[in-house]
DNA sequence: CCATCAATCTGAACAACATCAAGTTTCATG
DNA sequence: CATGAAACTTGATGTTGTTCAGATTGATGG
């Protein structure tokens, strides 16, 4: 192991960082909470690691591509957020399926009104040209759709509507996220509204 | 009349310029559209509009206040596309009515994705501070409530579950737009969704 | 009809910004 | 311990948002 890394570990600053490259997105990220992405500055997140401007260009093509850095560990976060509220729920009865639903969808709602700025970025223009991200290609988001697996097998959804399901579902959770980060739905009415989704998904009863 | 309009009109180049205020949101709007919000120039969209940079300043206190105005004139692009697409269809029968909710889901989606960034600035930051613009306390989209109480009056939704759904509707109509934007859900899937969405929302048949 | 005035636009300036080339420091490796 | 590559800095360039003093205009009222 480097003397580089062993330093970094310890808080000691040298001339060579360590691993600069984590460092600027992790501070990054902290900057665009604060001012938002559109209010952010190369520099200042440079300045906040305690490093030059141009040092960042040694591990990003530019600003936009740290920008794509952001909006990937802004996802990555929204996953795991997500993840973490519903494997606290065991799954296997109807009710617990259901109940996950519900978790899950709050959860995301809930990262995105904590999170605003970096929610937005994660869906962003910035996360477009960078590479490692869901997209339709390789399957939407793995939580939402072991959420729906669930419900099917514990008898709550129809096998035969799961496909189109789980991507109207994923829709309806990002819009009510979206929606209230925008003011254009109350955020109060979030849990009825999840409530409502889950039973016209899952039938009615 | 003054003769500062007149020849504005004439598209005669005056030392006043008419409608200064309105030719630079014309301008931000075109260039939003070309080159997205975060890499829209204040000093482009002025050279566009062929005046000094400057002199955007008399018409607004800076470019957050430019980019609030494009925001406001995205939203009600979209707003007039939806209602444009629902109106030329008859109201009146069930089937009308079901009718016009796809086509104003499609109608929707197809306006993010042929002005995807306009669309984006339309629901960014931008718009929040904007005063004007429909937020939840003067009530949601106009056109989605109306074609939700057409849908009830034809019998075809009950009226009980009608404020719910016109969030629910919003926000799932919403997600599918940006999630299509962000080649999360292909945009070829969309009209499967959009009568997916119907039946769940309307009752399976 | 014309002097005056407020509104409008220009020009030049400023600091902050992204980006780059060239030079300096550090590290690992032979 | 010399050497080369990788990491970082310094200094510079052109562009950006923003300001302000001054030039230009159209309208007003005497």
């Amino acid at each position: 192991m480097t003397t580089t890394t062993e330093a970094a570990e310890a808080g000691l600053r040298s001339y060579h960082h360590g691993d600069l490259r984590a460092a600027l997105v992790a501070a990054a990220v902290e900057r665009v909470e604060e001012v938002g992405a559109e209010h952010l500055s190369l520099r200042a997140v440079a300045a906040q690691v305690g490093v030059s401007p141009s040092a960042a260009y040694h591990h990003f093509a530019d600003k936009d591509a740290l920008m794509g850095e952001v909006a990937a560990q802004g996802l990555h976060q929204l996953v795991e957020a997500v993840s973490a509220e519903v494997s606290a729920i065991p799954s296997g009865s109807r009710e617990a399926a259901r109940l996950r639903f519900r978790v899950a969808g709050q959860a995301y709602v809930n990262f995105a009104l904590s999170h605003p700025q970096l929610f937005r970025v994660a869906f962003s223009p910035y996360c477009l040209e960078q590479p490692g991200v869901p997209t339709t290609d390789d399957g939407s988001v793995p939580v939402l759709s072991d959420l729906l697996n669930d419900l099917v097998s514990t008898g709550g959804l129809d096998a035969s509507v799961r496909d189109d399901s789980e991507d109207v579902f994923f829709a309806t959770l990002h819009g009510l996220a979206t929606l209230a980060l925008q003011g254009m739905i109350s955020a109060e009415r979030v849990p009825e509204l999840l409530t409502k989704i889950e039973q016209l998904i899952g039938g009615n009863r």
